[in-house]
DNA sequence: TTGTAGGCGTTATCAT
DNA sequence: ATGATAACGCCTACAA
């Protein structure tokens, strides 16, 4: 049985005006009358109706948002920092997994525009010409997180900074063969940002860029066990490998390991992420934290920033990022 | 520039339910027409408004997931499972982070309902009496995963009869002093399935249940770390453990690696979940394997046979798990 | 095959 | 302080 306003106004014996003020608490009513109404609400189990209240009002108090795939270590902590500061403002969020397939994206982004989200959390390591055309003709705010485009609004971290570091810090160990296991070649962030910081940093530092040491990896285990195979076959073995993603360089590890090389005595081991695996597993790696919970959580602050015509201090934030050492370097 | 289904009438010179017919194609349009609308649709960009499509057929297609926390290693699976199925029948999800808290739970049902989503799917360990209540009185149908609950719709697996088979596959082994930690005790499934499965196949083997080698852990690591340093503390040490939970056997695994305790040779551990990093840790870890994926996507399943009127073979599916047995046993 | 009009459950303007 | 009523954008008898 459910019942709408028409009904709690009949059964308080007011009109619909009036129960909808008290619903809204939008204008003044009398004690008296309010209560009446409230009495109504309580007996008939009266719930307002968001989908015909959005019709009118036009805002739907949800957004969507867009990952490459939920079950992917990296994404749940983000986006539960981004649910719980579109909670906090009283949105909810549509979850879309696109699998970086561009047209899942363009599909997932009709239907999101269809059901009126008041704004879109786009992550995804590229944006197609297709893609892009779409964002800039619709006039729902989007924020991308973890990338980083044009004009839109953003939150990231410095990648090529943040590989820096950790070459530098293994430059300073006394490293002179860091090998390295990076992310996809097309892919602007894990892929080339974070070679680019290697690379810069070895020239930078006056070491030779050796294209024997560095293997192209993917984002999954299975990339960075093979790939530390490959480095570890060569004659002149790296003594450390910085790997571009934390699963990766639990599969490195594991290659390792099963060669009976110790770590970090004989070859240290850094990854990237600092996934809520990273210091659990043994040894325990080190690696870079990236704020995975703060940047969902700023995300969703922008965009609500954006909805609510606040002003932006930038439209683009990058957060810092930090290096854990532990036990593998 | 927005436009609406009135717009696109005017500017291809038709009624609007044309226009409604073409875009639903549910009644025959003469050809001619029908490229009028649609180039007119093409021009304007037009993008039907679902909001107010859901408001007259009074469904959303959309449906409500509420689960503990997607960053927790087990659920971001599950999720996963019921988006790919949710979205292969073209339902969106809104997903909710309950934190096992009651009131939270509570409030987000009140939005779903008032959001007017066409289904639910719960996860959580328990259900309070205040939530029943509302489960009840509601129209919406709901689908719980991984609990169960009177005569409710549930995808699970078979606790007691998965630990049993974990004990017995120890006890066969030549353990004879098997040790557990547990999951937290009011919690119907990993808390008291998981332990029942314990105690009534040690019995059933005519060993004694011995409280001393028992720890209350909780979920996290660190609750495994804990424990398993209490149990590894007694003068007669276990010489198996059977670990309520990955996350926690891994804590377990790290306790006894700290002491020098070689496993499996000394101490055999073996968890349960079989989350993503249990095969990538070293040793890897024996475990039971729930298929979250399966759940997740079952379990929509079940749920859209419900909203199409389908008939169920069976409200209560129970799915099979598996003992995956590698190198920590 | 196509158009007219009423209604889905709200909010908000304008009277009263 | 309260009530009548016109939108919001769409679907769908019913009529033509």
């Amino acid at each position: 049985m459910k019942f709408n306003i028409k009904d709690v106004a009949k059964k308080a014996g007011v009109s619909i005006s009036t129960v909808s003020r008290v619903v809204n608490n939008s204008k003044a009513v009398r004690p008296k009358t309010e209560e009446k109404v409230l009495k109504a609400i309580e007996e008939l189990g009266y719930k307002p109706n968001a989908i015909a209240r959005s019709l009118k009002i036009k805002n739907t108090k949800t957004i969507g948002i867009m990952v490459p795939d939920i079950s992917n270590q990296f994404f749940p902590e983000v986006v539960r920092g981004v649910e719980d500061v579109a909670n906090m403002y009283e949105y909810n969020i549509f979850l879309c997994n696109t699998d970086l397939d561009q047209e899942k994206e363009i599909q997932y982004f009709d239907v999101l525009e269809e059901k009126q989200v008041d704004g879109i959390i786009f992550m995804g390591n590229i944006i197609s010409e297709e893609l892009e055309k779409r964002f800039k003709i619709c006039d729902i705010p989007i924020v991308l997180i973890g990338a980083d485009y044009g004009e839109m609004p953003s939150v990231t971290t410095d990648n090529v900074q943040a590989s820096k570091d950790v070459v530098n810090y293994l430059l300073n160990k006394g490293h002179k063969r860091i090998g390295m296991i990076t992310g996809k070649e097309k892919d602007p962030v894990v892929g080339q940002a974070r070679k680019q910081g290697y690379v810069e940093a070895l020239e930078a530092s006056g070491v030779d860029y050796n294209e024997e040491l560095v293997a192209e990896g993917g984002y999954r285990f299975k990339s960075g066990y093979e790939g530390a195979k490959k480095l570890l076959d060569i004659k002149e073995k790296p003594t450390a490998i910085f790997v571009a993603s934390d699963e990766m360089a639990i599969g490195a590890m594991r290659a390792a390991l099963e060669r009976g090389i110790a770590i970090p005595e004989e070859l240290a081991i850094v990854g990237f992420d600092n996934i809520h695996m990273a210091g659990k597993v043994y040894p325990a790696l080190s690696t870079i934290g990236q704020p995975m919970y703060e940047m969902g959580a700023i995300g969703m602050r922008v965009l609500t920033k954006i909805l609510h015509d606040e002003t932006l201090d930038s439209k683009k934030v990058v957060l810092s990022y930090s290096f854990i050492e532990r036990e593998s370097s």
